[in-house]
DNA sequence: TAAAAATACTCCATAGGTATTTTAT
DNA sequence: ATAAAATACCTATGGAGTATTTTTA
């Protein structure tokens, strides 16, 4: 399950159709009907119950809609603070230092 | 990022060595390196750096290794979660109506 | 020199596409 | 008759392996 397995479990609750979750997330319908039976393998449950022509999630689905959520709110929140922990480490770092430690101390430890 | 991807942060964090992590994963030490990589591009950071042969984790690395644990614990508890949600889905269910409910109201019902 | 990581390549599994059939209103 | 899902088949991307080179204590 990734992060597309995620987004398309929202699609899918949301549209209660493959076809029209299908173009939301650019691909094609047998490619999406695939992806869920993909799902249903890993997790041992039914997540689609048909509804006529349409399909509906099943309780096992919902739940999985909740875990997708949760997932892709934290990866969000992640990606956010990776994104500004790599501003921070941009720069230049300039120390101040005696002749004597910065021709024999120093060196070594910059290299650490 | 997959589950595969965050039990693999968790090697690397244990044992510093791509090598050994890889031996747990039953992968090869080239093909984690690879996973690195891939990892590294979609959160645009640096998650190992070189400490002598071996390697460590940058703190963007031991960030993701916070995120992998909160998503392995939150997958276990949702896997763990449909399974007994499964089994209470087993069985027969018995409904007991009058006969005009049950001949004209009942099968519609059923049918939903 | 020995142990680990990085690189170059090859191969194959599987995600995704196209075409078609089946299902249901 | 129409709209959607399911199925069959094909293709190609990328994940994983093998062999080798580079790095470093």
């Amino acid at each position: 399950m990734n992060e597309k397995d995620c987004l398309l479990l929202l699609y899918l609750q949301k549209e209660q159709n493959i076809t029209k979750a299908a173009e939301h997330l650019f691909m094609t319908q047998p490619a999406l009907t695939y992806r869920i039976r993909q799902l249903e393998k890993e997790f041992q449950v039914e997540i689609l119950s048909k509804n006529g022509k349409n399909i509906r999630l099943t309780p096992a689905g919902e739940h999985l809609v909740e875990y997708a959520k949760r997932i892709l709110s934290d990866l969000r929140k992640t990606k956010e603070f990776l994104l500004n922990l790599e501003n921070e480490l941009i720069g230049s770092l300039k120390i101040g230092v005696n002749s004597h430690f910065g021709l024999y101390n120093l060196p070594s430890i910059l290299k650490d």
